[in-house]
DNA sequence: TAGTTGTCCTATATGATCTAGGACAATAGG
DNA sequence: CCTATTGTCCTAGATCATATAGGACAACTA
């Protein structure tokens, strides 16, 4: 696992750290009970103070993605069964749907016109 | 036009504004011509400082959205021939898409899954 | 025992955001 | 001409999030 940091980026460097665990865990590049750097680690070969790493591992223990020890490190977490986080999953997209259907509809868009415009982010975004 | 503003929104006030007026002239609420209330009243209205609202309008200024006259008052621009507004709201709308498959990707869902969620929601929805 | 690791602590710096209010030119309407 | 309105510009300060800096310590490993 190796970071790569924007300091130009409007996204703060913690949640820069965030985002690309969460990213590799999703993709597959980090699997439960693989060890994440070590915080001095990350911090030294990103150049950033160790304090803003501790802050983005401390967030990610928070939200149930890794485990942590002292002494020992940092490591990816079990998922846990599977239908839970997937029921979970589905109604937070839903609603962040809806809300992008609800700007829609503001802006008098039809429906074949945020159709079309939803495949065409999709085509972009290349979806896993 | 009436501003809606939340102080404990993440979002920035001045954005907040900007946005508001943006999405007002995607949606056809406001119109070429039409004029935008004064910077002191919205700044008693929202009770915000109106130097705070004056930075919006003049970011507005800025984007082309508005024209604004000193003695005058501020009045929503010509679209022009290229329908800007329109284009605007797609942009819009595409960024919302975007974060919403952003999301997607986080939870690992097919792209096939994501599809069938919209057309869920946009049953349900009743776009126009 | 010595080194690594995460954690906690205080202190400081910076930038964005927001507030506060003074001052002024352009404009509109008597 | 006079007055009120409007946008604009200015300085000044408060607050908050972010980030840096480095000291100290407990838990763990070899």
């Amino acid at each position: 696992m190796l970071f790569r940091i924007d300091l130009n980026s409007p996204k703060p460097v913690y949640q820069q750290v965030i985002d690309q665990v969460k990213y590799a865990v999703a993709a597959g590049r980090l699997r439960a009970g693989d060890r994440l750097p070590a915080i001095r680690d990350v911090a030294t070969q990103t150049r950033v103070n160790r304090n803003t790493v501790a802050r983005a591992y401390l967030e990610l223990e928070r939200e149930g993605v890794i485990r942590t020890n002292a002494g020992q490190g940092s490591f990816v977490r079990d998922e846990g069964p599977a239908g839970v986080h997937r029921a979970r999953a589905r109604r937070v997209l839903a609603d962040l749907i809806d809300e992008m259907l609800a700007q829609a509809r503001q802006f008098q868009m039809a429906e074949a016109e945020v159709i079309a415009l939803v495949n065409e982010r999709l085509s972009k975004v290349e979806l896993e």
